[in-house]
RNA sequence: GUCCCGUUCGUCUAGUGGUUUAGGACACCGCCCUUUCACGGCGGCAACACGGGUUCGAAUCCCGUACGGGAUGCCA
């Protein structure tokens, strides 16, 4: 048992996406990988933007993926932590108190802009006069808390990027709390991070100056800075960013696309490292093989279709029962055991069991180029109800007549009778789509 | 604008100066298997962004350019 020990944080500002479970997924395979534990941790401190809802579904899509969490806490309930580590970076001369509105900083920013220097704070309150603050303050005034940054070189050895280093000139004091009172996540997730024990922080590339920040506040609370990791972080297939197009990568739409979880936590828990990408129906392989050293530092392209193939692959190993409750929340509730069966093996998504069902019993316009052929393979039909052998015994007869065979043989056939080119073992599905229907079908009839 | 970072087959990557005719996996193509589909087996196609330098020798080191991503919030 080591004691490492991992968070995913995520703000229930918006549904997962593939970017935040990838974060997620790799904290929990680095957890359980070393035996350690993934904690949960609700990152509410944005009032305005989280809801409930969003932390519900959040909460859904993590265990329909399987990644059980051991421990969990929320912002919400620590605030009173948050006050008192800004008092204590207050008391240490590390955090002061500024009275500029949101619009005054907005104007600073857009002039330092013009005038081609960098947008950092000017640090212009630091040079009020206790007095001053107290004057401010008697006027009304409530100040929001910014954090001293020390400015010289912050390094450290990133287990994603090598050695990492950043001066903290070119950084703006992080702003620690509203004016309002609410703390902002900078602070929030140091202080969290200290009394969770958390030993190693996982997250995106995006993260990367916040850590060099966040490294100087751990260390004025008085605790080392945890190991840190930055991903690198996923794109679209063109190389855009994720987050541009998160709608259509959701978790919850996935889902509902009938994208199995273990096709999902296979690309993710593979993607943009040097292990091979395969299908894997739980994650035990996944976490054995974990390893960080195997992460790259470029951006990986997410691609869906991709997710897809990952899927059918998936799909053709597993048995009925474990489809038979997503069968019926497809409302496809008549497809039979013996018809999974059938057509698994030809199949890239759930949905598609359902196709081959109405293929079998709803009309189907088939596909006939050589109606002669067909005509003739229709005259030999067996006149009895079709069974396992009919197709075996009814090919071989057309074949002995017409001297088709082969693909010549089979194709045509499979096109008339079902209008599709490629499909499940066609002496399977023959009993499903019953004698009758296979002769009007070969009649060239919409049946 | 400024600061980080990245760029090897279509995709994910191996590669840390000579062992490389740049390796693997997925995709793709072909063949085999199967009297059809799929699975499987075998084989093939296919890449060091560009320009300078350092060196006997560079995908590997240095500089620059281009392109891409991230950051620059009283969001997380």
């Amino acid at each position: 048992m080591s004691s490492e020990k991992v968070r995913f944080a995520p703000s229930p500002t918006g549904q997962l996406h593939v970017g935040n479970v990838r974060t997620a997924l790799v904290n929990y395979l680095f957890a359980r990988h070393h035996g350690g534990q993934f904690m949960l941790r609700i990152d509410d401190t944005d009032t305005e933007r989280s809801t409930q809802a969003f932390e519900a579904s959040i909460r859904d899509d993590i265990l329909w993926l399987g990644m059980g969490w051991d421990c969990e806490d929320r912002q919400s309930n620590r605030l009173e932590r948050y006050d008192d580590a800004l008092a204590r970076l207050v008391a240490a001369g590390r955090a002061y108190p500024c009275f500029e509105t949101a619009e005054e900083l907005g104007l600073k920013r857009k002039a330092q802009l013009m005038a081609g220097k960098p947008p950092v704070y000017d640090r212009a309150a630091l040079k009020l006069t206790p007095e001053q603050i107290e004057a401010l303050k008697a006027e009304g005034k409530t100040p929001h808390y910014r954090f001293l940054l020390n400015h010289e070189q912050v390094s450290w050895t990133d287990l994603v990027r090598g050695d990492v280093s950043y001066h903290m000139s070119s950084l703006s004091d992080p702003v620690l709390m509203r004016e309002d009172g609410r703390v902002i996540y900078t602070l929030a997730s140091v202080v969290d991070d200290i009394d969770h024990g958390i030993t190693t922080i996982l997250r995106g590339e995006d993260h990367v100056t916040n850590s060099a920040a966040q490294i100087q506040l751990f260390e004025a609370l008085g605790s080392p800075a945890p190991k840190m990791g930055h991903l690198a972080l996923l794109a679209g297939m063109e190389g855009e960013g994720l987050s541009k197009r998160l709608g259509s990568l959701s978790i919850a739409q996935l889902r509902e696309e009938g994208i199995q979880s273990a096709a999902i936590t296979s690309l993710l828990g593979r993607i943009g490292t040097s292990h091979p990408i395969e299908a894997f129906a739980d994650m035990q392989p996944l976490i054995e093989s974990f390893d960080m050293a195997a992460f790259g530092r470029s951006t990986a392209k997410f691609s869906h279709s991709e997710l897809g193939q990952i899927n059918a692959r998936l799909l053709q190993g597993l048995d009925f029962d474990n489809v038979a409750e997503q069968l019926l929340a497809l409302g496809l509730a008549e497809i039979t055991p013996l018809f999974w069966e059938v057509v698994k093996g030809n199949i890239d998504r759930l949905e598609d069991a359902g196709m081959w069902w109405q293929i079998c019993h709803q009309p189907v316009t088939p596909d006939i180029e050589d109606a002669e052929f067909i005509g003739q393979a229709a005259s030999l039909i067996s006149e009895d109800e079709f069974d396992a052998d009919s197709w075996s015994a009814w090919t071989k007869a057309v074949s002995a007549q017409t001297g088709a065979k082969g693909r010549g043989l089979f194709m045509p056939l499979r096109k008339a009778l079902t209008g599709q080119s490629h499909g499940p073992d066609m002496g399977q599905l023959l009993p499903f789509i019953g004698r009758q229907t296979a002769l009007a079908r070969l009649q060239g009839k919409t049946a």
